[in-house]
DNA sequence: GACTGTAGCTACGCTAGCGTAGCTACAGAA
DNA sequence: TTCTGTAGCTACGCTAGCGTAGCTACAGTC
């Protein structure tokens, strides 16, 4: 059974600028998501989104143009900061906020194009000057950074190395298993790990979850 | 010029067997790495092989077949074990292992599969089988475990967390830069991360590479 | 030397995608 | 209501790849 659209010969609708500029943002992102960065094409794009090629050439001049586009606009933007608990909880505050981030929906699109650094450092360069230096993503760093400043920690010991170790384990994990560690993977690593790098000795009993 | 191989009226040379499956098994990995999973195909292999695409499809029923037959028959085996050191310098050689596992031609093959893992949970887990599983790739885990036995550390602080510090630590490098890390940030991750997890305080002062 | 399994080649009919040309027609502004 | 910028459509000529059929001919074994 066909509906037409009063008075389209075509039985064609028409949308709003606008219109075709979220579903094209929106649609890319789903696609890179399903099909990796490799198999990702104008005629996937515009098959989701429903609208014609010819449209998302006149916007954009390629996909990727396309794709980094819509994570400019999609990206979530870190809000953590220290929330004036304590060191520990400000810390499991913070890999909260990095698991939201990696579990947002655009991280698949984030990893499908730092998938591709060896073959497009252009593209992974625009992603971070275009989105990650746009947005934050300091997460356990401005914490750590922060109650050093406070004299809580030693200062001595806040090296990349030491700032990077819950990003690390949360990303390995991720690595491993396919999934984003539980509250209670993100507390080991916060006393296992990050803690006793910066001088808070680890307790070897059970330990305290959040 | 056309140079004609003696008797040969197509001017074609033919190769035997166990050539033909080396070629195709070096060439898969070498396409791999150059294009990613998402757009490796039978065609550029063959072509990068200098065979014809028949003689891939009678020994092998797709190329994701070869690429992890090739992967099986190439990928290093991990022969780190503790070697009568100290605990620290069995470290440093483990991460120095891990570095050179994924400096390994075969890392490009088999990060490219780990980044199909959400597409092809499938392939994903025929490598963790059929190559990881058989060719070892402990690392850091084997030294911790060692010394645990030892009893030179509290075997209570050796969590899947603590075990998983160096290598997280080493991926997250490469993710961040593109390169593997070096000596120094090696020797950095392990004075700085590993052993204040394992209740060997971190030395706030220069520190002292290897 | 004879035999056999298989390498090499080309063509086949197909799918998928690229980026644009040229057109119709409509959403939104004036 | 008129005007304009642009959405939607289809076709175009092209590249790239798939997996096999059918053939020739040769590497290696006996």
């Amino acid at each position: 059974m066909v509906v037409m659209v009063a008075g389209a010969a075509h039985g064609r609708s028409r949308r709003s600028l606008a219109d075709v500029v979220d579903a094209c943002r929106a649609a890319v992102l789903a696609e890179v998501a399903e099909t990796g960065f490799g198999r990702l094409a104008v005629e996937g794009v515009a098959r989701r989104a429903g609208v014609a090629k010819t449209s998302i050439y006149r916007h954009w001049p390629s996909v990727e143009e396309l794709l980094l586009d819509a994570l400019s606009h999609a990206h979530p933007v870190e809000v953590a900061t220290p929330g004036g608990g304590n060191l520990r909880s400000d810390l499991l505050r913070s890999l909260e906020q990095l698991v939201g981030w990696l579990g947002a929906p655009t991280a698949p699109a984030v990893a499908a194009i730092l998938n591709e650094r060896q073959r497009r450092p252009d593209l992974v360069e625009a992603l971070y000057t275009r989105v990650f230096d746009t947005h934050g993503g300091r997460f356990t760093r401005t914490v750590i950074e922060h109650y050093a400043e406070r004299g809580e920690i030693d200062a001595r010991l806040v090296t990349p190395i030491v700032v990077d170790i819950g990003e690390a384990l949360v990303i390995k994990h991720q690595i491993d298993t396919g999934q984003l560690p539980s509250a209670e993977v993100r507390a080991a690593i916060v006393d296992q790990a990050i803690l006793p790098a910066l001088c808070f000795p680890p307790v070897p009993d059970e330990g305290n979850s959040t």
